[in-house]
DNA sequence: AGCACA
């Protein structure tokens, strides 16, 4: 009898433009796949480390003819394929094209972020880690912080070869012995990509430095002590204050965009800057004011309330520990209203005085995390030229506010909108056709008008409901 | 040396 049960056999398979590569060298790195296999065409995913030896790959061509002509070659070949002198086998993968396959981490970059596990900030210092990275390549910058994940820095090498070769050797390492005090039994690394290519290093300090300018300052309150809790009158601790804000939105169904965080917040001051991004599956976003004292109010007025009547969108506001925002100028998720001139939106020169402290928020800026090759200029935040985002076609597309009450329009991207028709009683708080919303543009933006079924609550910021 | 669930 004939074998029909088994399910394939390496002649019959179906070609794909996705390639299973297996034999693979220990700890094969994405770089030496796509060396191997970017001579037959254009690669647009790989997945490493497959398998439980962890030495099988997938590669993921933008075409099938490329995947094809890379199979036949080999086939053909009298030189088998070779990463570090080790043949590799080739052959068309029984999937189509990989899903998601990369955390955002594991995009290659000249910046590491770092999680040193199992210690307590104080146990290593940043000499340590300098000491450590070093060996590896000159490390220009070190920002370190505390985050949810524990203790956590950024270095940032020349390139991301240098870098690629640090995590490699370094991840899932412990710091050695010796450089540990005593009581610190294990300290492991674990390090992924940052998306960022340059910190920006304010001070020479116990918690960053700059390698590059040795005559940067010292910063005499960025010692010890500085970020210690406040005690309050009654005895609880209190959060020190911030000119940013921190905003959890609650009970999210409707979009909250940069435009609406920048009415509801602009009510209490000018906002410079603003950046949206998800955190533990929720929304939040930093709202940055000039100064102290406007957060305050702000922060006091919005607080519980929500954007939106009916309990939708509700604010809880803290302080960030930020004080300047490094955020693109324009994107969906994040604006700088800093930069007036408008050229300046689309290119964000670097080293303008607004594009400050990349490396306070490591985890809040919004990147575009591609995982085509050719995706870098995003990540360096900088949108690709002919690709200037434009404002939301859909404000020119709306009649101005206060237009024919009762008629709708309707958004691809926003619930729907009725002009001033809130149904009486909804909300004692804002009359139709009576907005005092401040205005800091000449963009009408599509919230502007009164959500039908309920009042929103844009525009009286002292009044929210709650 | 033979197919991924993060």
């Amino acid at each position: 009898m004939s074998t029909s049960s088994q399910p394939q056999f390496r002649y019959t398979q179906t070609p794909s433009k996705v390639l299973h590569l297996r034999n693979l060298p220990w700890e094969c790195a994405e770089e030496e796949l796509v060396e191997l296999c970017k001579p037959f065409g254009k690669i647009v995913n790989t997945k490493s480390n497959v398998g439980a030896n962890r030495n099988q790959a997938f590669v993921e061509f933008a075409d099938l003819n490329q995947a094809i002509s890379m199979v036949s070659y080999y086939a053909s070949s009298s030189e088998p394929a070779q990463i570090r002198g080790k043949t590799v086998y080739i052959q068309y993968s029984n999937r189509h094209e990989i899903v998601n396959n990369k955390s955002p981490g594991d995009t290659p970059g000249n910046v590491l972020l770092v999680t040193i596990e199992g210690v307590e900030p104080n146990d290593v210092t940043i000499e340590t880690i300098h000491l450590v990275f070093s060996a590896f390549g000159f490390v220009h910058k070190i920002a370190t912080f505390e985050k949810a994940a524990g203790f956590q820095a950024l270095i940032q090498f020349t390139d991301a070869e240098t870098a690629s070769s640090a995590r490699n050797a370094l991840d899932g390492r412990s710091i050695p012995r010796y450089l540990l005090p005593d009581h610190v039994s294990s300290c492991y690394l674990r390090i992924s990509y940052s998306a960022h290519t340059d910190l920006n290093i304010k001070f020479q300090s116990h918690r960053s430095r700059d390698y590059t300018n040795p005559y940067l300052p010292v910063n005499p309150t960025a010692m010890e002590g500085l970020m210690q809790p406040v005690v309050g009158p009654d005895g609880k601790k209190q959060e020190p204050q911030s000119n940013v804000l921190l905003a959890s939105i609650e009970n999210m169904q409707y979009a909250v965009t940069v435009d609406v965080l920048h009415t509801v917040f602009s009510a209490f001051g000018t906002v410079q800057k603003i950046a949206i991004f998800e955190k533990n599956g929720g929304t939040q976003a930093l709202i940055q004011y000039p100064d102290v004292t406007t957060a305050a109010v702000a922060k006091e007025s919005l607080e519980g309330h929500c954007i939106y009547d009916g309990g939708y969108c509700k604010l809880h506001l803290s302080y960030s520990r930020h004080t300047d925002l490094n955020v693109k100028a324009y994107s969906d998720k994040s604006r700088d209203y800093t930069i007036s001139d408008p050229s300046l939106l689309a290119t964000q020169v670097p080293g303008l005085p607004a594009a400050p402290n990349a490396w306070q928020n490591p985890q809040g800026v919004p990147v575009h995390h591609g995982t085509d090759y050719s995706a870098s200029a995003a990540i360096q935040g900088q949108p690709p030229a002919g690709q200037v985002p434009a404002w939301d076609p859909n404000f020119q597309a709306r009649p101005p506010y206060g237009s024919v009450p009762g008629q709708t329009y309707q958004s691809l991207t926003a619930p729907i909108y009725v002009n001033a028709a809130r149904p009486a009683g909804s909300s004692p708080l804002s009359q139709p056709g009576a907005s005092s919303i401040p205005m800091q543009q000449q963009q009408q933006p599509p919230w502007a008008n009164v959500r039908q079924g309920g009042a929103a609550v844009l525009g009286q910021p002292p009044f929210y409901s709650r």
